[in-house]
DNA sequence: ACATTAAGTGATT
DNA sequence: AATCACTTAATGT
């Protein structure tokens, strides 16, 4: 881990760690850069590191036998994996798919330090169960989204959920991409897409979409 | 100029 | 809200 890559983590994670676990991070993390697009975890991928998410962003898939999938919810920096959370349980599979939603740094962490650190940290234990709560928090978000509200909101929820992410209101995004996330056919996002454009929600253009409300 | 890919739309279920 | 079938528009070669 070089000098720039401690003083990310210092920032991210400094106030929430003592600085001998910091220091133990330092030692036995590794540092791993990815690509927006590249997969960070596949669906039945046994889980051997856990990982923080130091810089960009990650979305969280759920996928089916049939592979149909449907977005979750995003990671942001100073985020973890709450599924490599659980590697420390034992052997465990992925049950979902991480994919990079923008170019991201992550630290993976040997899942065999999670126990040890637990007993030795408070500052590991709180921020563990700390991450534990939020992605339940996140989790009942997504749950709540999707039966509760129509698509009309939950497609201008999703594009006000990727202008805080991208922290642009210019989002590059093809209308099929959306459907995939949503779990929806393009056809039905053009169309809602067109709707919220009638309402001076958003401007459309070819891999383009204006965001001017959020 | 032609092919390919993205987006828009009416009709039907 | 999904699917089909078709059109129009933007881009790549």
């Amino acid at each position: 881990m070089n000098q720039r890559e401690r003083t990310l983590l210092e920032e991210n994670y400094g106030y929430l760690f003592e600085p001998e676990l910091l220091n133990e991070i330092v030692e036995s993390g590794i540092i791993k850069q990815k690509r927006q697009g590249d997969v960070i975890i596949e669906v039945g991928e046994e889980i051997r590191f856990m990982i923080l998410l130091v810089n960009g962003s990650i979305k969280i898939m759920r996928e089916d036998q049939e592979g149909d999938e449907m977005l979750l919810f995003f990671l942001e920096k100073g985020d973890t994996c709450t599924m490599s959370l659980s590697g420390c349980l034992g052997k465990t599979q992925s049950e979902i798919r991480a994919i990079a939603e923008q170019d991201a740094t992550l630290l993976m962490i040997p899942v065999q330090k999670m126990a040890e650190w637990m007993k030795q940290y408070t500052g590991w234990m709180n921020f563990v169960f700390t991450s534990y709560h939020e992605r339940l928090h996140e989790m009942l978000q997504s749950i709540d989204s999707l039966v509760f509200l129509n698509l009309h909101e939950r497609l201008f929820n999703y594009l006000k959920d990727k202008v805080k992410l991208h922290h642009t209101t210019t989002l590059s995004v093809k209308h099929h991409e959306i459907a995939k996330d949503l779990h929806t056919s393009r056809v039905v996002i053009s169309r809602v897409l067109k709707q919220l454009e009638k309402e001076g929600k958003i401007e459309l253009h070819r891999n383009r979409i204006e965001v001017k409300e959020f």
